[in-house]
Parts: structure tokens; C-alpha cells; sequence
RNA sequence: GCGCUCGUAGCUCAGUCGGAUAGAGCACCGGAUUCCUAAUCCGGGGGUCGCAGGUUCGAAUCCUGCCGGGCGCGCCA
């Protein structure tokens, strides 16, 4: 609908050559917005204020102008210039009603773009680590990263989602050793549990579950001869740090690793059926172990070698990061010749790029805004644009229990899983919710309310409103009574009522809303979209009834009630909210 | 200290590539059902858009400063 009052624009603009000159590279859509108040038409253009300036005119003088040129059309009713020089658009019925039959004909395709095919966006979203299940805040990232995948979809883009696992470093060891010492205890051996260890429950079942072949039970003090004392009275890291050391030597680096794997994998499968059973799935997951093992993390140095970004200091290697406008130079190679978890990040992020994706988006917890700029830094240095990575910084969600707020440890074991929020408040609701809020704010998620209050959520009200239309078709069968269906809607004349109006106006504006959701990486627009055209419906289901005894109009009230349920079905699915027809 | 980010109704938040009279939910008050699901609808009160300047025909939106909150500043991952 926006799109064909631009055309006009540009058409009227064509025949305006001096204004034509002064609208440069002003795209006629972008001028195009719906009123707020319904007296000033449904669409209002601000074109000729802004073209005041460079074509040396008065606004309203240029509106008059344009107006004049606009092409005649059934689907304008009139077109008047307002205010400091609005072009206002009074769209004609025909219009409205070419938009209802537009929706019934396309079906889950409306609001839909033709597949582009390009530019490829790799959107790499939670990526946590896997140390643990995860908790209510990656859920957020879940939701947040499913949903803009789906919008950038459906307005055309190839999408391919991507879970980067942080299956290397020390902190694998650290799980290595808690599920050893965890293993151990079932044979006998207590050893207190470092400080520094992941102790949550489930490090006590993935132990319970391991495949123990080869592994050998050793007494407390062959563990403990000669580790340096834990936190308080040590310092934890060298403790555990020592622990790693005692476990490779007991179990030797096969048997150690075979281990850490096991509980590598074990976490890692848990949290691919969370996220499947959250409705959020992963085209790859991306193994960082396997950046190594490919060698990609020496490419991408060599890379930066080759380009004169590296030196060396201290008997580290650093990247020169300050000259892409990092606050300082980075370490890629550790003095001891480790490589940073930097050094695979970028390594990562060149390896994306190599791949052919030409649009990198990251999805991100707020915590790591300081790698923004360094890794992008990375790819500029290696050849690439730093445009071609957008970063989503999604802010903490701070969880309530009791009106008070609830700290969260993976390290500890306290926190809470997002299994346990799904199980509370359900898919439906915790997918909804978590997108309701723009992304970069932060989020309360108050339990109680969201447990004792459920069905106050808004997604029922919207769901509401789609079973009601189900409902009322299968009243219509019960009463033998018929649609004309989708395929003729010549009745919808006789849609007069303010209600009806209304809700062929919100209905109309799908596609902008998910154009604008899609563009702005702003999943809350279609929510709240939704939340207005479910009002809409309910305002209207409570004014008039449907299953009248005329025929004609009974046609058309129900053409428009079945263009409602596709469009709410169509929102629902991009936000994986579901549409139930009854509850 | 430096950097990023946020500040809108009693509460939780939309609206921010500048647009006409700033919106919703919750809470509060008052109404609606012989009729398709009352998980609904209608009406009402409630605002110095943190503060002060600036740019503009026009600022919640852009710029500057200040105040207040959050986060980040490792040869950790």
C-alpha cells in the first residue's frame, strides 16, 4: 500500500523535473508515513517540506505542485495538502478492500518478500559457553537471534544461523576436573570441591552417566599431594590451575580429554534439545577446537603477518588494534605461545567472511560490547569493511523472585535454567515476552508475575483473538451455513462500519510493520503491531456479530475475519509464538 | 578515570533514520453479556518525555554540557 503511494509520488516527481533535481537521491517511500489521526487521510508525505530548502520554494507551493501531477487513480480518494505542507492521502475503499483479497490469495506468504539472493547474512546468536545448561538470560539471545532470523527471512535474505561453541581453553579443563572430582566421589574419594569449579547438580549427572572405561579411582591425598590451598586461605585459580595439572597426570592427556569431552558433549546436546524444544534451531553449530584444528587461527595471523598488523613484545605477539581505532593493541600469542581467545575470535569472524557470507550479525550478551570494536578492528585489518559486522549488544535479563532480585552464578550453580522458565510460564509466553522489550534494554523478569499472572501475558490476547476467529467457522459449520471464501470477495463493499474500517486499515499495515521490524532488527514492532490488530478484532468481535442472516454480508464480515486470523498466524509464526484455534 | 549504553504516566515499557494533539499494558474508578469463547469490550483520571542550552518551519527523537542508573575496561574465556 506504501509502496503504490510512492509510485505516484515518483510519477508526479517525473513530471516535475526542478523538483525532480532537488529531491536527489530522497527516496519518495521514505517521505510516506500513516497518520496518527485519521483527519489527516491514512498517509501523509512530508516531501515537500523537504524539498523546500534545495528547490528554493515554499513547502505548500510544492505540495500543490506535486498534488497537481498525481496520477489518477481508483485507489486515492482525494489528496489534500495540510499544515506546514503535508501531502495527505485518503486512500478510497477499493483500496482496502484490494488488501483483504491481497491477504487471502497470499496466505502464510503475506507480508513476505521474493526470495533475494543476496547479500548472505550469517546471524550467529546465544553461543554460550558450554559449561553449563543455560539460564533465563540466554534465552533472551534465543529469542531475540530466532526471531530477527526470521524477519531478515521473510523479507527475502538468506539467513544461516550459527552457534559458536567455546569448546577450548581452560575452561574446559575446569569442567574436565569438576566432573572428575564429581566421578570420584561416587567411588569414595572426597576431595573438597575447588572454588573455582562449575557446582552445579548437573556436573553430579553428567558423572553419574559417563562412559568410565579406562578411568581409574585414585585416593584423596594422590589428588591433593602437593596442590597449592584453595580459596580462603589460597588463591582458587592456582588451585584449580594445579588440579588440571593432577588430572592430566593421573589420567593422562587421552583419558583426561576423553572425559572433558564426554562432558563437553553431554552439556553441549542438552543445550541444542533446550533450544530445539524453545523453537530455535542452528543451521551449524561452529566448534572453536575446530578453528585449531583446521589451522584457521594461523591463517587468519598469517594473514595479519602478512599485512604488517602484528609485532612482537614482552615475547608476546600483538595485533595492532589501536590503529582501527581500539583504546589499545591486543595480544593474538601469549608469551607461553598460546593463542588469545581474541586470536580465534577474529579467526572466527575472518573464517565467516571467507566463507561467503557478505553480512556478518552478531548477537551478543551486553558484556561484550568491549569486543565490538577490536573485532572489528580484526576484519578491517585483514581486508574486509568493518561494516560488515553488525553487533546486538542484548541487555541482562535481571530475574525477580519475591520482589527481589535474583543473583545469578554459573560457577556456583545458582541460577535459573531457562527449562525451568519454559516449564513455568511456557514456550509460547517466554518467547513472546522476551522479545516485547527492545533489545537493548534491560529486562525485568519477575517470576511471580510471570508464573501467578500467566494468563495477563499479552501473547494470550493475541492468541485469544485467533481462536475466537476459528471459533466462529466452526460455528459457521455448526449452523450449515457457508463462506463464500477466499476466492471472491465482492461483498466487501458492504464492510461500512467504523470497526471494520479499522480493522482493514491495521490489517493493511502488516507489511510495513515487518518491513520495519526486518530493517531495524526490532522484533517489538510486530509485537506490538500485533497486540493493536488483536485489540482491533476484539473491539470489533464485541460490536457486531458475524454469522448474520444475509448472505452478502455475512460473506464479508467473515472474509475480513478469516484475513485477521492469517495475518495474526503470520505474525505469530515469525515471533515461534503459536496459533492455537482454540483455548 | 576512560569507553559504551539507558533515563517517557504510580509500575513495566512502546514511540527515537525530526513531523501535526506523546501511546499501550498493569494498577485505580465507572459501565457492557437473552447473540459467534468475558482469557473480551467501552468510558475516566493520570506526563516539566532526567535538567539546561543549541540546530530546525517543526525536537521525546539530532548536537553539546550536566545529573542519575547499568555494563565494560586481563598475555581470562
Amino acid at each position: 500500500m506504501k509502496s503504490a503511494i510512492a509510485k505516484f509520488l515518483d510519477d508526479a516527481l517525473s513530471r516535475l523535473p526542478d523538483l525532480a533535481d532537488a529531491a536527489g537521491g530522497l527516496a519518495a517511500e521514505s517521505t510516506i508515513e500513516r497518520t496518527r489521526d485519521a483527519a489527516h487521510g491514512h498517509f501523509a508525505s512530508n516531501i515537500a517540506m523537504r524539498l523546500a530548502k534545495p528547490a528554493r520554494r515554499s513547502p505548500r507551493d510544492i505540495a500543490a505542485a506535486i498534488a497537481e501531477q498525481l496520477p489518477a487513480t481508483d485507489q486515492v480518494d482525494k489528496v489534500e495538502i495540510a499544515g506546514p505542507g503535508f501531502i495527505n492521502f485518503y486512500l478510497s475503499p477499493v483500496a482496502f478492500h484490494a488488501e483483504i483479497q491481497t491477504i487471502l490469495d497470499k496466505g502464510e506468504d503475506y507480508g513476505r518478500h521474493v526470495p533475494k539472493g543476496a547479500p548472505r547474512i550469517l546471524l550467529e546468536f546465544v553461543s554460550a559457553n558450554p559449561t553449563g545448561p543455560l539460564h533465563v538470560g540466554h534465552g533472551r539471545l534465543a529469542s531475540y537471534g530466532a526471531t530477527v532470523g526470521n524477519l531478515l527471512e521473510t523479507v527475502g535474505y538468506p539467513v544461516h544461523r550459527e552457534y559458536y561453541v567455546n569448546d577450548a581453553g581452560r575452561q574446559m579443563d575446569i569442567l574436565g576436573v569438576s566432573v572428575w572430582l564429581r566421578w570420584l566421589e561416587t567411588k569414595g574419594t572426597v576431595v573438597p570441591f575447588p572454588a573455582a569449579g562449575y557446582r552445579g547438580d548437573y556436573i553430579r549427572d553428567i558423572a553419574a552417566a559417563i562412559n568410565t572405561e579406562g578411568l581409574d579411582a585414585v585416593d584423596a591425598e594422590s589428588v591433593l599431594d602437593g596442590i597449592p590451598a584453595d580459596a580462603p586461605d589460597g588463591d582458587k585459580e592456582a588451585h584449580i590451575g594445579a588440579l588440571i595439572g593432577r588430572a592430566n597426570e593421573l589420567l593422562g592427556e587421552d583419558g583426561f580429554d576423553r572425559l572433558r569431552q564426554q562432558a563437553l558433549d553431554s552439556i553441549r546436546d542438552d543445550i541444542e534439545e533446550d533450544l530445539a524444544e524453545f523453537g530455535v534451531t542452528f543451521d551449524r553449530w561452529f566448534s572453536e577446537q575446530s578453528l585449531t584444528k583446521s589451522h584457521r587461527i594461523n591463517d587468519a595471523l598469517a594473514v595479519l603477518e602478512e599485512r604488517g598488523m602484528l609485532y612482537k613484545k614482552d615475547g608476546a605477539t600483538w595485533f595492532r588494534a589501536s590503529d582501527f581505532g581500539d583504546e589499545k593493541d591486543r595480544v593474538v600469542v601469549r608469551e607461553n605461545g598460546a593463542k588469545t581467545y581474541f586470536a580465534s575470535d577474529i579467526a572466527y569472524h575472518f573464517d565467516k567472511r571467507e566463507r561467503g557470507f557478505d553480512r556478518l550479525i552478531d548477537i551478543l550478551g551486553a558484556d561484550h560490547h568491549g569486543y565490538v570494536t577490536r573485532v572489528k578492528a580484526g576484519l578491517e585489518a585483514m581486508g574486509y569493511r568493518a561494516e560488515d559486522l553488525e553487533v546486538q549488544l542484548v541487555q541482562f535479563v535481571a530475574l525477580y523472585r519475591g520482589g527481589k532480585k535474583v543473583q545469578m552464578s554459573t560457577r556456583s550453580g545458582e541460577f535459573d535454567t531457562l527449562r525451568q522458565l519454559r516449564a513455568d510460564v511456557g514456550n509460547d509466553a517466554a518467547r513472546f515476552f522476551y522479545v516485547s522489550r527492545s533489545h537493548d534494554q534491560h529486562l525485568d523478569f519477575d517470576l511471580d508475575v510471570a508464573k501467578s499472572q500467566s494468563n495477563d501475558n499479552p501473547v494470550y490476547y493475541i492468541q485469544y483473538a485467533h481462536a475466537r476467529i476459528a471459533s466462529v467457522f466452526r460455528q459457521l459449520e455448526e449452523k450449515n451455513l457457508s463462506w463464500d471464501g477466499p476466492d471472491h470477495c465482492a461483498n466487501l463493499a458492504l464492510l461500512e462500519e467504523p470497526q471494520e474500517q479499522a480493522l482493514m486499515t491495521t490489517l493493511s499495515r502488516y507489511p510495513e510493520v515487518i518491513d520495519l521490524a526486518a530493517s531495524n532488527l526490532a522484533p517489538q514492532h510486530l509485537v506490538h503491531y500485533l497486540r493493536d490488530l488483536a485489540n482491533d478484532f476484539h473491539t470489533y468481535y464485541n460490536a457486531h456479530v458475524f454469522i448474520v442472516g444475509d448472505d452478502t454480508l455475512r460473506d464479508a464480515r467473515l472474509s475480513l475475519c478469516a484475513a485477521t486470523r492469517q495475518v495474526i498466524a503470520n505474525g505469530l509464526t515469525i515471533l515461534g509464538v503459536s496459533a492455537p484455534d482454540s483455548m
